[in-house]
DNA sequence: TATGAATGAGCCTTCATTCAT
DNA sequence: TATGAATGAAGGCTCATTCAT
């Protein structure tokens, strides 16, 4: 038992390394189940063994890197250090996150609440998703000290905006990751300082 | 021939027109050749004589109304109001031909320069979209009162990063467009002032 | 174009040919696009060129047959021989072609009258069978000298039983079907025979 | 080891019981291995270990419902009542017997002696077959008070080919059995009537 | 005896594309 | 120029069956 289990969950794992992989690079309808299992060196029935679809496989799959991403975030918004830092450093993680589960990404962001039919995944994600942004907005409230109300709202989607638009923006660049990062650090991090300068000012003049 | 000429002329532009509308709602895989050419009112095997392939059709596709985006953000650029108006206006239409031309959209952002290989639509795109992005460049510096450089630059990107998140974060919005903008206009508005009050900020506090 | 269209529809004949000799011998589940794209002559996609799908080409195999059959059970029941004469060759026809033609002869049978959210075969296929059961009906009829009733509805009935277990029990013979046929001819007859006896005796009995 | 082979044994047993419940309802192909081993509880890689594979396991499985159909049929043919009588409810019994276990109704047609190469069932069902049929020739020998010879051959072939006419004709009926049995009770044991009263009335002219 | 793991063969279907006219 | 005919490649998926434990 314990060998098969084993064995199995082997299987298992490199079945959603392999999709893993593909997805990210590759996008949902451009992967098909025989190169997940030739990646995966396995035959491509043996992944309906796992997952009942290929949708049910990429939506597995894309619970937990979200998950891994909320856990960052949640320890960084739990740091001691200045609210400005850690919304610099919420962002960097946001965008780097972005850029390398491209597809995980995706589904992050259009994942609807409504499919209520299904099981739950879409929900979780969903969840995952409001509790991001739920973060995002308490610092961003902290940096600009006011308490959470219409405005924090406002200010938070306008940031993710920003955010959301570096990612998608190299989503699909050649450049690797890193490389890109390292170019545009700078202008990344301008970019969060402006949007807080702005939302700063805009509550000096008395929001709309 | 000449009777030809427009004829031939005729079927190109019904293809175009088929697959623009095509292409625009349904995205690119789901479109089939068949369809384009039932809509188009001709064999399919008809498309293969004006395009090679299936993704030339779609590159070439997508020249015309991005051509036409880059007019009209010609057209407001060129106008008397206020800099901060031009920039509102831009920006409005810049998010709402996003939101409308989902697809074309999708390849005036990630069309690369690179592919030397091909014809050339690549090259004019790409051509386009830097002409776009100048045009904002230009409407920025003015309301910020400062001249093209780094700076500009600067708070072009980040501009442009916010934009090009509000598209993408909507683009795939069970929403009318319409419904969608009414509900969000004053949320869009308050992501350019507050954006240009920051950049107005980092200036005063002088940039980096 | 008469070329094509000679070309098409020789293809289209060759694959009703194939698709009709494979479901004769094999049944609907055993037969594959791919074995009948062979038996044509062609690719099994070509197949597709001409049928929606697997079962539309099955239904519209069936017609034609159905088709004849009635038509050759209607000659025989225009003819001036006897109604004895006329039953037994209208039973043998029956029989022959229940023999030769399996699944269409299961599909004849199987037909329901129900599914009314389909285009049509399925109903004309009940036609059919209403109206060749009709003409068994009206021979049986004469050959007793009754007039149409709950009489004659039964005895066709009973005499339908016999004829459709004689088709049954030999359906899935290795037998050719002239040997099988010139073996148990006599016997047919004989069931032909019997069966009128017994309705008349019933009748002079007073059916109950 | 005496537990084991009970437990053997048991196990065996809920495979068939499944199986044939299954294969009963659902026809050979539609049931597949899984589903079989769902309902007998047990991993469907046992089911393997008993049977050789599925087409066997369907013929040991029709072997014990035919024997009972055989068992019953003896038990009626053993009574005292009138050869009309013992052939009504012979008829009943095989009509429902045919309705109700559709699949091994059909291998209890089918299965031809001829396969030698098999280990046995195909040919342990086929003396059944002809052990039943055996029966009905005794009875209707008896009713018409002839002794078995070519006549009352003849005479069961078409008494059979009407009974199993009937029991194809409604083998895929929607119909509850019950609800179509007491519909045409009355049509069938006219068949039988009629049947006889027609072998009858040839005796009497003298057959063939 | 029993089973979880794994697989190869095969199915229907779709699609972009080419060929011959 | 235009098209009907035809196809190869590929995709998702299911199933009976075997293997190793």
């Amino acid at each position: 038992m314990s060998v098969n289990e084993r064995k199995s969950d082997k299987t298992k794992k490199q079945i959603i390394e392999a999709a893993g992989e593909l997805f990210s690079t590759k996008g949902f309808d451009s992967v098909t189940m025989r190169q997940i299992a030739k990646k995966a060196g396995c035959s491509h029935t043996t992944i309906y063994l796992y997952f009942k679809d290929k949708e049910t496989l990429l939506h597995q799959l894309s619970k937990p890197p979200l998950e891994k991403l909320y856990n960052e975030i949640l320890k960084i918004t739990a740091k001691d250090s200045s609210p400005q830092e850690r919304l610099n450093l919420l962002s960097q993680t946001y965008i780097l996150f972005g850029l390398t589960y491209k597809n995980m990404y995706r589904i992050f962001i259009n994942t609807e609440a409504s499919r209520v039919d299904e099981e739950e995944p879409e929900l979780e994600i969903n969840k995952l998703r409001l509790s991001i942004f739920a973060e995002l907005e308490k610092v961003i409230a902290q940096r600009l000290s006011i308490s959470k109300g219409e405005e924090s709202l406002l200010f938070t989607r306008v940031f993710f905006y920003t955010l959301h638009g570096i990612v998608t923006t190299y989503q699909d660049s050649n450049e690797s990751i890193d490389e890109l990062y390292n170019r545009l650090k700078l202008t990344f991090e301008a970019a969060v300082e402006s949007l807080l300068l702005g939302f700063q000012a805009k509550l000096d003049l008395g929001v709309g």
